[in-house]
DNA sequence: CCAACCTTGACACGATCGTGGTAGGGTTTA
DNA sequence: TAAACCCTACCACGATCGTGTCAAGGTTGG
């Protein structure tokens, strides 16, 4: 499998040099390095930063949200704890009688941020 | 159920009333409105701004991080997007035989974007 | 009616994001 | 060895985020 350093890298998938940089630092796509330090960038490297770009630009979204993205599907308390409170969001107190309901949300939320704590 | 007007919201929850409309406006927490207009926030405001401040705080992350988890989970094409290409990104070239991998990749990527189209 | 609220809209300001550049220094290759 | 690459570390700059404040005007309650 030929590697390509980052000037190629970028010539084959739209990025500059520059944002593959960045990239690699926003945790997105880490490409090896040579016995000197140079990035080389495989081809399933190369597949992600297309796709990436694909991704970002069709949803109007930034190298921070699939971060962030990427931070909740690997920190099973974050993403617990945002999907509960999303949760607690969504669901309109006409939905169950309002004591009852309030309860359970306070109570939710307690075990849920203290799960992490 | 007594609602409670944007100084009083901000007094007991800690957020300031200029914050509490930018959480509105972020799309995190929307009061009910008077007749003419006021905001005003019953005891599930309350209690969702309260758990907000503390999730932002227990995992340092930002309005705009949570505004984004709440668009991915009312838009499954924004949610299997993100996921098929953090799945790329975790899913390593050693555990496929490299040229299978590297077609399903494409051919996933491919479809889930063109889900979307 | 008047003080004390509320509204929206704007200006401001530091912090971060996304992006380009440049400088100083090591590596590879012809 | 010299050109052409790579590295890290900065400076810069517009855009957005998070936050405060202020202005101009409507609402409410004593």
């Amino acid at each position: 499998m030929e590697m390509l350093t980052i000037n190629e890298a970028a010539a084959t998938t739209g990025w500059s040099p520059r944002m593959l940089r960045y990239v690699e630092q926003a945790g997105l796509v880490t490409p090896e390095r040579s016995t000197s330090g140079y990035r080389l960038y495989g081809a399933g490297e190369l597949q992600r930063l297309r796709t990436l770009k694909e991704l970002l630009a069709r949803f109007e979204i930034g190298l921070s949200d699939v971060a962030f993205a990427g931070r909740m599907a690997s920190d099973p308390g974050l993403r617990e704890a945002v999907a509960g409170w999303l949760e607690s969001e969504a669901r309109r107190p006409e939905d169950v009688e309002a004591e009852d309901w309030l309860r359970f949300e306070q109570d939710k939320h307690q075990r849920l941020l203290a799960a992490v704590a």
